[in-house]
DNA sequence: GTCTATACCGAGATAGAC
DNA sequence: GTCTATCTCGGTATAGAC
């Protein structure tokens, strides 16, 4: 677990000099600790003393910046799903590789992200409050999941010497494939019950998915 | 917020002097209210004074029953893993079934599972706590998870004829779609944003499953 | 705007009567 | 074993000094 900024409580005279810019750059440091919080303990299991603890600032300090608790967690949530899930850069270099190598580099990069613990538990926090904050949830698949889908089907149109009836269907099936995967054998830690490799996974769900391409025409 | 009505009901037999035993009905009266809660709110949402009212009992009676909020928390979730999840009823009829067809079948029933309410509700709590609770999530696994894949493993190997490469793969390929696909659209509300028919993505996944299977040999 | 101190409530858990 | 009443702690949110 990676993280504490702590800052140290001086005691005694406090000659506020180092202060730089003060509004948005206390905002931000509230943000970072509400982040670490949050992601850790969940919403209910998080307490404002203990942010305004892990963000170095006083209690009262983060509701001179926020409302209460409950719209700190939706600015972070916003903030969150803008930092994970960055626009879209030019995927121009994906988009050159033939289809079998596309397909492992897009898997290999979704493993990539779901290796920062912090996206594991945003998913985590955004699952358990989907029936609390719906609307969160649907920021979640705005911002994480149909980038992701968009740029499959995409490559799919491109490629029609695929073969392939559906792309959206398709598409849907490589990342769901790939997410339920994460899923259960990291998050629910299922790799101990249900050993299997990454690769071995990836292999096979390519193979499926280009097996119209890949099969030479007798 | 409304709520309903309370209501004791007790049966007739009632001797209520022995120690408590893990089938009493008290115990039970216990466990359904938890159930309720605990699905409703989360674990760090749920209060034991809610459980009690719930169930109609006092706190102490629960306590008398359980000895603190976690070990209440994890019978709950052996309970409804054997309840949500039971014991494999034979699969004979299903595996008569043509390929298409049982594949189609196993869809449905996924969905029919996944449109309870507490099956939502559950998934959503082991997401949440599996990493406070790994345990939890690793019992959910071999309970709701490792018997699905084991059915379609069974059925692909014993039907060499879809020649499919690795059947374990696949088995968990097709799983992980519609469990992704049920995640997406109805657990994150993503129906809205991005809509496909359920019909339309599993006439898609089976005709990709087997596709060297229906593929007519030239 | 930021701090310390505090009000107020609900949480988990327990005591003691019956 | 079950109840009512209560303890103690930690929760959100606010007051008032600077």
């Amino acid at each position: 677990m990676p993280r504490k900024p702590r800052i140290v409580k001086r005691s005694g005279d406090q000659t506020a000099q180092e202060e730089p810019a003060p509004g948005s750059a206390k905002r931000h440091q509230i943000m970072q600790g509400a982040l670490a919080v949050f992601l850790e303990y969940g919403y209910k299991g998080t307490s404002m003393d203990r942010v305004a603890e892990e963000a170095g600032v006083s209690k009262q300090t983060i509701y001179s910046h926020f409302e209460d608790k409950e719209h700190l967690f939706h600015e972070l949530v916003e903030y969150l799903s803008g930092s994970l899930f960055p626009e879209q850069q030019d995927h121009t270099k994906l988009f050159e590789l033939e289809p079998e190598a596309f397909l492992i580099r897009v898997s290999q990069l979704f493993f990539e992200q779901m290796d920062r613990w912090e996206y594991k538990s945003f998913f985590r926090v955004v699952v358990a409050e989907s029936g609390r904050f719906p609307e969160l949830a649907q920021l979640y698949v705005k911002r994480a999941v149909e980038p992701g889908l968009a740029v499959l089907v995409a490559y799919f149109e491109k490629h029609p010497e695929l073969r392939l009836q559906d792309p959206e269907v398709i598409a849907r099936i490589f990342r769901g494939s790939l997410a339920s995967f994460a899923l259960v054998q990291d998050i629910l830690q299922g790799k101990r019950l249900v050993p299997m490799s990454r690769e071995r996974y990836i292999s096979g769900l390519v193979e499926t998915v280009l097996i119209s391409y890949q099969r030479k025409p007798d």
